[in-house]
DNA sequence: TAAAAATGTGTTACCGTTAACATAGGGAGT
DNA sequence: ACTCCCTATGTTAACGGTAACACATTTTTA
């Protein structure tokens, strides 16, 4: 592989300039820049990451944590990453991901080393759950962190108003005509997950709706269990104008069941999802869900944590970004 | 952070005598061994990764090239990883991972890039697709590369003996007294899936029964599909005796629409599936299953890549291991 | 007991890049 | 014409480690 010694060499100019001439510095002349351009080309050099990470004492690479579960619901998250990605494609920042809860990544040690060694200059975290025990590892070292789809306190954190969020969501439903609403709820120990199913029943209070523990269903996030556990309702018990899940997986999974019991949507009972994930669009009925813009919290994380590589998370105040939401209507929801 | 050279001021011996100790290398007195290890520890020392890399010219990472498929049927790659994972943190490697399909990663000139900056040292692929445009590149770049769950011609593979492994599954069934057997299929352009498929009719034929098109029912190694294909194929068609599905998520998505469909399991149809995902021993009733050792899969590609790292790809000859698979049985198929 | 080998330690150069400083030449201002 | 400053370029010294070689000192071998 070329070095920036051999571009040297091939122009007559000094690796000096030749770094000038990669880094874009000025104090170059058009001549410089236009002959060494062409031998970094000819020559298809790419500067070593190693020899620039020793001298610059970092390693322009950011470590995406993402835990199992995360893995399973991957709609959601996968659009998240592709906005990190992209976003990070266009700065000088290299993306590296790390599944947690395997026992040896993202231990207290690893983490650390990871930062020490110059081997990741900060970490972004899809949905921690409210107990993740490396979260306090990342708080107590001040390592720069953001947190997407989560308001965790302390941290930088990317996130919807979920509260806000769940009122569009119910009081669309209200104001369709339902008075009987279901809530498929996410998993309990994550923060998007407690928050929804809070909001869900402080609006049906406000509104002086019914909560109707029955119509409860658990989904823990996940297109399995929503299915089932909405045929268990259906078989066993009676069932509510309107559902609301924590997120579109569970509502699918729901939609499913319905449909395999020969339950029409929205005839028969209506559906509203959360997050607008592809396949939202694609199912019959296309879903009619609250948009998370998950594409544009990766971006907006990804700059935020290069900004805080990049001054020192120290000087920084953590602060969290709040995305809109808003009700795409597609047709799983009817007037009554 | 700590350098070689604060420890080699501490305990008054050389840079060099450090490094041997760090390095574990031999002619190193105990006395110095045990007092720079001791500074090493009070002063938190790890080395930097960088100047490591530079020096050696070599970056002792290995990245994983994930699809995103592989990311839905996430029990698989998981316990793949997971092996790969452990036995990698046994050396002194360390892992990255890449998803690929998304449009900035795994390109020719990023999978180049990495390999020629020493930002990477080999690659681990699981199971690709028959077509993926990356391999070539790996493939005419001579990168050091090892394939699990497919037996790639002109690569180093991992894998199973899919033939028989599914000869195992469906003679099984026929021991039992099946004469009707279906098929629930994986993604098409995948190796395991078409090895399996082909196998299944082989079998089938070597044993003179029917081969009957109705019963293959598309499930694309994911758990909806076979769910909302089975289904179709009970409320429009006949059912066989026996199913073998291509994966057990598969198995169990279509086991899942049999129940909802009251339809017993072993009582009223059999069904069998293939790799031994955790999930498989958990649900109702536990599914008997060709296990596939994934973990050890992963520990197995994990050894054969650093093998490759270390000696050079260019000097080692391409070999695919096989792995042996075996039935568990469990009770989701019965004697007839 | 002298020569050879092994052991423990240090010195130096280098990996590829960038930062900081140095220098030479050309224009502008007075 | 003389200083002053800007522009373009070069030189040197790091960054933190390892390899190769050198050199005592001890141990083994003949």
């Amino acid at each position: 592989m070329a070095t920036i010694s051999d571009i040297s060499r091939k122009t007559g100019y000094s690796i000096m300039t030749v770094s000038r001439v990669i880094n874009n510095s000025k104090n170059v002349s058009e001549k410089a820049r236009k002959s060494i351009a062409k031998a970094v080309k000819d020559l298809n050099y790419t500067p070593n990451a190693a020899a620039r990470r020793l001298v610059k004492q970092k390693s322009q690479t950011i470590g995406l944590i993402i835990t199992y579960e995360q893995i399973f619901s991957s709609y959601y998250f996968l659009t998240i990453m592709k906005g990190i990605e992209e976003k990070l494609e266009k700065t000088d920042y290299n993306l590296i991901m790390y599944a947690s809860n395997s026992p040896n990544v993202a231990s207290e040690s690893k983490l650390l080393n990871l930062i020490n060694q110059k081997f990741i200059d900060g970490f972004l975290v899809i949905a921690p759950s409210k107990d993740e025990f490396f979260m306090k590892t990342l708080h107590t070292n001040k390592i720069p962190t953001v947190i997407i789809g989560a308001s965790y306190p302390f941290f930088n954190c990317v996130d919807v108003d979920n509260n806000k969020a769940t009122f569009l969501a119910i009081e669309y439903l209200i104001k369709k005509g339902h008075k009987s609403i279901g809530l498929i709820r996410g998993t309990k120990n994550r923060y998007d997950a407690i928050e929804r199913e809070k909001a869900f029943t402080e609006c049906l209070e406000k509104h002086g709706l019914e909560i109707n523990r029955m119509w409860f269903i658990d989904g823990h996030f996940e297109y399995r269990q929503a299915h089932l556990n909405t045929l268990k309702l259906i078989d066993e018990g009676t069932l509510p104008t309107a559902l609301f899940a924590a997120n579109d997986l569970m509502a699918i999974g729901s939609i499913d069941a319905l449909h395999s019991r020969s339950i029409k949507i929205p005839g028969d009972i209506s559906i509203i999802g959360f997050d607008d994930i592809d396949l939202a669009k694609l199912i019959q009925p296309p879903l009619t869900t609250v948009k998370q813009p998950l594409y544009n919290m990766g971006e907006a994380a990804a700059s935020r944590i290069v900004e805080l590589v990049e001054t020192g998370s120290k000087k920084t105040v953590s602060q969290t970004i709040r995305m809109d939401t808003e009700i795409v209507e597609r047709e799983s929801v009817r007037k009554l």
